[in-house]
DNA sequence: CCAAAAGTGTTTTCGGTACACCCATGT
DNA sequence: ACATGGGTGTACCGAAAACACTTTTGG
């Protein structure tokens, strides 16, 4: 039995009837021997759908991709997602729906919005997808109502992926960023926000270490960050501001068989790099 | 009927059983029948309990405040918190519960971070906490299950502000940021986090027009931020940078009545300030 | 008149940008 | 040899930090 039926929520909008405070277990209510015999009986708290949205970035051959998957039956693509399990973190979910899609462990994740617009699932298409699947609900059913989303963003070494496919999945597969095919809710609205808060993040985390492989050279490096923020940088000034961070190792060998001057080859320094994910980018 | 108690979640442990994917409402199983027989029974599926709470910060006589309250029966205190409801965005839900407790309207509001930690709500305390209140309950009822808890932070102005109690709280008041009491569960660990954020965005978006009175002295302001950030500031500097936004419109009159000279008095140009919380703050 | 606070101006430093020069490599 | 890309160094500019002087007010 869901409370939900009978008195709308706990906390409903005629408040002089009952009352639940927020993040707190003590609950209370003006007619409290009513309130004590819904709870004995079983009865629960109305709760919003809570589901959480990776999108995550890729890099290979200069250009920015973002991971997508087609849902089987449907036109649009959609950011992998999922969603929590009862003991468990929103930072552990997201970490597992990663490692299922891409195959790695410990990726590089950070939330960085939660997307809880009443309009944000547009019920009449639910209703219609679902009517595709051969079911027929109708809009007051729980699948047709709205879901709160927290938004995730991960960098992943594009060369370790092998994008995975599920029973639910037609495909899933990489994109360029200046080439998203129409995705479904307001998962463009997500990817935007995901791209528009790493760039801002760029100024102050070291990021990187995830999206690159081993070892590489500065101007790929330089392209990466070019890619990301969708502007040219000068190649010297580039290099003495990354070098500045000292987190960057520079290995004895250059990179051979490519035309023209053989450029050095770097490695994140694994120590600092974690020092600087904690403090910030500072000079030194 | 909730699929909670036949099949864990739609997205299970063993996952080559039952398949729902976040973000959609397309759901799929491996046994179709079976899902969709239990859909049309009425099942729903399992989500974790949602709330938000609010860190409400104030300034008045050259210290930051918080809004904290105590519940009723409890020891410690708490941040004011509430539910959302089924057509409200987050957004919307926090500016709602503000408004119970502050009596303002269009209050700076901003969500900077969701707390999930499975341990977050503890347990045995919360079932300790019924008891109290004439309850029993062990510890697989939703009310001893994990809150996950949506963290917003609110700039308002003391001056303007009677912190209003309700029917479950005994105390609503103010604390200096110096002298906060015992908060329960994690709302320590919220507040620091809001408090971080917020010297971090204390450089990239005015604040103050929702801290400060409707007419200030630039040593006021000046104040505030320090407070903020826990550190002094140059004088001159300060005036500098701050009037560089113009963001601000000075008086005619000056403060009087106090010793020493007269200071200019101030107030936040509303277009500009607007602005300025859009773009974020630009040099001219 | 004086101490303290506030208004206004100047110097210095530093990070970021722009640009010049040389070196190495494959064609 | 030479075009191209890569490594290294210098000049400049603007913002921020450091600091000096004057003005006003209450006591």
């Amino acid at each position: 039995m869901c409370l939900y039926d009978t008195m709308y929520y706990f906390y409903p909008e005629q408040r002089n009837e009952f009352l639940v405070l927020a993040s707190t277990f003590l609950c209370c209510m003006k007619d409290y021997e009513k309130f004590k015999q819904l709870v004995l009986q079983g009865a629960t708290l109305y709760m919003p759908q809570l589901s959480l949205d990776c999108v995550i970035f890729g890099f290979h051959e200069g250009q920015l991709k973002v991971l997508l998957l087609k849902m089987r039956n449907l036109q649009e693509w959609a950011l992998p997602g999922g969603f929590i399990y009862r003991q468990e973190a929103l930072e552990v979910a997201a970490s597992r729906i990663l490692k299922e899609r891409t195959g790695l462990d410990n990726i590089f994740l950070q939330q960085f919005h939660i997307f809880s617009d009443p309009t944000r699932s547009d019920t009449s298409k639910a209703i219609h997808h679902f009517s595709f699947a051969d079911l027929s609900i109708d809009s007051s059913h729980w699948l047709a109502q709205r879901f709160i989303s927290v938004g995730f963003y991960a960098l992943v070494d594009f060369t370790r992926v092998t994008p995975q496919a599920d029973e639910l999945t037609d495909t899933c597969q990489w994109y360029d960023l200046e080439n998203i095919p129409p995705l479904m809710m307001d998962h463009r609205h997500i990817l935007d926000k995901a791209l528009e808060t790493l760039r801002i993040q760029l100024n102050y985390q070291p990021i990187g270490m995830s999206l690159m492989p081993e070892q590489f050279t500065m101007p790929e490096l330089q392209k990466l960050y070019e890619t990301i923020l969708g502007v040219t940088l000068d190649r010297r000034n580039f290099q003495r501001k990354i070098l500045g961070y000292h987190i960057l190792k520079r290995r004895e060998v250059r990179r051979t068989g490519v035309a023209h001057k053989s450029p050095y080859l770097y490695s994140f320094d694994e120590k600092q790099y974690q020092q600087a994910l904690q403090d910030g980018l500072h000079k030194w």
